[in-house]
DNA sequence: CGCATTTGACCTGCGC
DNA sequence: GCGCAGGTCAAATGCG
């Protein structure tokens, strides 16, 4: 683990068990992986935000999803195909972070039990499905909620 | 003027 | 079958 990030205790929502402090330098992925996801292999981490945030991308695994469902915790969990989905949890004070691509917001919704909206975007370039949600956490607006889902079909 | 955002309405899946 | 909650649409509005 890279001495200068701080990995920060479990966070009750289910898919998302640490935070990454934004504006640190970038994670030693390969520690992080090896500290925290010894049971999945095949997991890899990828960069989301430009270098300075890194998430969980877990491919079409089922043993990924059965590990993540057992222990009720993980970064995010898959779908079938060639859909991914990432979940991570940030201490920002923006939720909308500049990761490269091109997004469009196209929804906005009140979520139960968190008086905080959920934001919905798409990514604006024509043919590419990949979609974010971006919510505040409800017991402390210090940290936002992204989710990523799909894969981009192009470069940012 | 063209494109992005806003926001209420509408759609859909799920639990009871 | 119904109601609720989450997700998406699309018309209106704003902005460069």
């Amino acid at each position: 683990m890279s001495s200068s990030n701080t990995i920060l205790p479990a966070s009750p929502n289910p898919i998302c068990t640490h935070t990454v402090e934004l504006n640190s330098d970038p994670l030693d992925f390969e520690d992080f992986l090896l500290e925290t996801h010894t049971e999945t292999a095949s997991t890899t981490l990828s960069p989301v935000n430009g270098g300075c945030s890194w998430a969980w991308e877990v491919p079409g695994n089922s043993a990924c999803v059965d590990y993540m469902l057992q222990t009720n915790e993980g970064y995010a969990k898959t779908m079938e195909g060639e859909d991914s989905k990432i979940a991570f949890r940030t201490k920002s004070g923006v939720e909308v972070m500049d990761d490269g691509y091109k997004w469009r917001k196209y929804g906005k919704k009140k979520i139960k039990n968190n008086p905080n909206p959920r934001h919905y975007y798409r990514c604006s370039m024509q043919g590419c499905k990949v979609k974010k949600k971006v919510e505040r956490e409800r017991e402390d607006v210090k940290f936002v909620i992204t989710t990523y889902e799909g894969k981009h079909n192009h470069e940012p």
